[in-house]
DNA sequence: GATAGGGTTGTTTTT
DNA sequence: CAACCCTATC
């Protein structure tokens, strides 16, 4: 048997999706039709949802304000579509992450009593896989791609970069990971390079660095082609060219009948171009498009929520429905929302209607440090639940994952359960992403990066000898057999300048990686790699069982999966579903536990209690963003989103003082609290409390404890450890 | 010429 | 913790 052709995948199987498979059954069509006839939607729904939703039909755009019943809306809009005997397979549902596709699903599954299988729902990136892995050739590439994130998109830059043999000493030039964010952004938002130059990075605005950085782009490109990698970008190009050719985007689109998308103010151009194209093709132009320009947040990813004001002068008939009423926070959050996103100047102005009872105040607290910011917050969230609240209905945002270690730190103190969503990602620990390029050679033998990481884990091996190594790979004629077959490999290793020891020990590990390897069984290979890997980890770390722990976790995720391709897929586009840290649920019972977010992730979430620290000049807002510019601005929509998750209470907190890693270092009260009218909230100063101060000094939070406590993950999967035995 | 190891510095936000 | 730079060493 030629290995190659079992250790990369068969012909591209039909694309099985982890969530929603395609399976419309009879029976399945008619329990749905059941569950819809329940419906009341006239009940349900407010006047201005229910127009919505009633007639479906052409291009649509809602605006629609925090709280106002978007995913309600939404969801509602799939089961009127799937009550008019429209097929689950004609829905596109684009969402801004993948979760929230499958958070909708899940509600609609409720709604209707059963799950509707087949609704193309994602994120922009993950449709457009779906695609591209089945059009891959006609593209130019092949199926067995490897999706890369962004760190490896930098690495793969920074290879890009020693190969142009580019100098980047002075800073004169920028860096391979200002280089790929120029590339990016340049490829979102339909700018030339010279343009994005002079946006974004006017420093390099000098035709010599543009010209360079325009060669640098062509070799990075054909080593991504070379290699069979594809970037975030290239998901969106690709699908945006599939649809550039009549024939195919007439085949795309003809398969959509409704084509709904959620959080349209932080869609890009590109996306906004893709959508463009779709509707064209989609039989009636059934588009529907939600959002709110005052929630976009993600300018910083080339997202611009002009596209949402545009997009009904795009489409002649276009119908534009205002969701104003504002079903979530009580009036007093919302005065203060609406006071400090007035500052915005950008801003198209509309108005929430208050639907809540009279609530209370939000309260500021200008806090001593951030130490007793923690104090405070941990306080009184212990009040909050002698007053009923339980620790699932509160919320910690911020607007940096760095901001939460001190908070973390007195949460554990006090034991009160939580769960993080921010920080180092657990996917990008070291020893996680050594297992990943594993699995990513046997999907795709043709990626440096991977096979670099593999190479550089032997003693002696740096960047060149492992970039050495890759090339007499990949001039190889089918590598992977000569690395067991042949002497070939074995014979040009000898040329190069390491220890024969090592040499024996590489070819060593390659065969036995090479052979016990097979595909489709991804937990299989997985375990036999992690015993692989406990040796090097055993080797150089002193809290290897820490990490071995890590790779199990993998393990245990990729069951989930069926095939290798499927299992790395889900990785690359899942991120905000996989990295979640939770900690001290099991010292205190079986309590739910208190969210720690940033307020990025917290889109679209909401709690009935809701703390905003570091509410201080430099932290939020944040250092990187100039005053009086777009960004600025962008800065303040992001506290706005903040506020708005809340929904009976809001606590915004201002530390004077900070401990970094060197010293302490005062700061300045934010700008977005001192620009606010003090009649919209009271402010509460513990400085006075010489109770609280008493406390505080007596403790004592060593370094060592910080140390021990922090990116200790716990379980992820409550799947059991025998699970993995053998 | 290349790697290993020590010391220093410092953290936006995410598909 | 990790990314970076500098220097000793092979």
């Amino acid at each position: 048997m030629n290995l190659n052709d079992y250790l990369r995948p068969t012909k591209n199987k039909e694309i099985s999706f982890d969530v929603f498979n395609e399976d419309n059954t009879i029976s399945t069509e008619t329990l749905i039709s059941e569950g819809l006839s329940k419906i009341d939607f006239r009940k349900d729904l407010n006047n201005q949802q229910f127009d919505v939703v009633n007639e479906i039909k052409g291009p649509q755009l809602i605006i629609a304000g925090a709280g106002s019943g978007k995913t309600r809306t939404i969801v509602y809009c799939v089961a009127k579509l799937l009550s008019e005997n429209v097929k689950p397979s004609e829905i596109m549902l684009v969402t801004f992450t993948n979760k929230a596709a499958t958070e909708m699903i899940k509600r609609v599954e409720i709604l209707i009593g059963i799950k509707p299988k087949g609704i193309w729902a994602g994120t922009f990136h993950s449709i457009a896989n779906r695609f591209l892995r089945q059009y891959a050739e006609s593209l130019g590439f092949k199926p067995n791609y490897i999706i890369i994130d962004e760190a490896d998109a930098n690495i793969l830059m920074k290879i890009t970069y020693n190969a142009t043999e580019v100098q980047t000493d002075n800073n004169s030039f920028p860096t391979p990971k200002t280089a790929r964010k120029i590339l990016s952004y340049s490829i979102n938002c339909n700018k030339t390079i010279s343009e994005t130059i002079k946006w974004k990075y006017s420093q390099y605005d000098d035709s010599k660095i543009i010209s360079k950085l325009k060669e640098i782009y062509k070799v990075y490109k054909n080593k991504k082609a070379k290699d069979n990698l594809i970037d975030f970008d290239d998901m969106l190009v690709f699908w945006n060219r599939l649809l550039d050719e009549r024939f195919m985007a007439q085949r795309i689109a003809s398969t959509f009948n409704f084509i709904l998308v959620d959080e349209y103010q932080d869609t890009n151009y590109l996306q906004d171009e893709i959508i463009r194209k779709l509707s064209k093709y989609t039989e009636k132009g059934n588009i529907l498009v939600v959002g709110d320009d005052a929630q976009s947040i993600y300018g910083f990813r080339g997202a611009n929520f002009q596209n949402i004001m545009e997009f009904s002068k795009r489409f002649e008939n276009c119908r534009i429905y205002k969701l104003t009423q504002n079903y979530r926070s009580v009036p007093e959050i919302l005065n203060l929302a609406n006071d400090s996103i007035k500052h915005n100047k950008s801003q198209f102005r509309k108005e929430m209607v208050k639907t809540r009872k009279k609530g209370v105040k939000p309260v500021h607290i200008i806090s001593e440090n951030d130490e007793q910011q923690a104090i405070i917050i941990a306080n009184k969230i212990i009040d909050l639940q002698k007053d009923g609240y339980n620790f699932s209905d509160i919320a910690v945002l911020y607007r940096a994952g760095f901001h939460s270690l001190r908070i973390e730190l007195e949460l554990q103190n006090q034991n009160i359960p939580y769960i993080v969503h921010s920080g180092v990602s657990f996917l990008e620990r070291a020893h996680v992403k050594d297992l990943l390029a594993h699995l990513r050679i046997i999907q795709n033998p043709e990626d440096e990066i991977s096979w670099s990481r593999i190479f550089s884990q032997f003693q002696g091996v740096g960047k060149k000898i492992a970039s050495k190594m890759f090339d007499i790979l990949s001039n190889t004629t089918d590598p992977l057999n000569s690395i067991i077959s042949d002497s070939l490999f074995k014979r040009k290793l000898q040329n190069l300048k390491i220890a024969k020891g090592v040499q024996e020990e590489v070819l060593l590990f390659l065969k036995g990686f090479l052979t016990s390897v097979k595909v489709d069984k991804s937990k299989e290979v997985i375990m036999k790699l992690i015993n692989q890997l406990t040796k090097h980890l055993k080797l150089q770390y002193s809290n290897w069982q820490d990490r071995v722990e890590d790779l199990k976790q993998i393990a245990i995720y990729s069951q989930n999966y069926d095939t290798i391709q499927n299992f790395l897929d889900a990785l690359a586009l899942n991120k905000s579903t996989i990295e979640t840290k939770t900690v001290g649920l099991s010292n205190n019972g079986n309590q739910s536990p208190v969210t720690l977010s940033t307020i990025h992730r917290a889109k679209g979430l909401e709690w009935k209690v809701v703390f905003i620290p570091m509410l201080s000049e430099n932290l939020f807002p944040s250092n990187k963003v100039k005053m009086n510019t777009s960004d600025y601005e962008e800065e303040r929509r992001v506290f706005y989103v903040g506020i708005t998750r809340a929904k009976e209470k809001l606590y915004l907190l201002s530390p004077q003082k900070i401990k970094n890693f060197k010293g302490v270092k005062d700061l300045n009260l934010s700008q977005f609290v001192k620009e606010l009218n003090p009649k919209v909230y009271s402010r509460l100063s513990y400085q006075k409390d010489s109770s609280l101060f008493d406390e505080i000094s007596s403790r004592n939070l060593s370094q060592e404890k910080i140390k021990k406590n922090q990116n200790k993950y716990l379980p992820l999967f409550t799947t059991a450890d025998s699970l993995l035995k053998d």
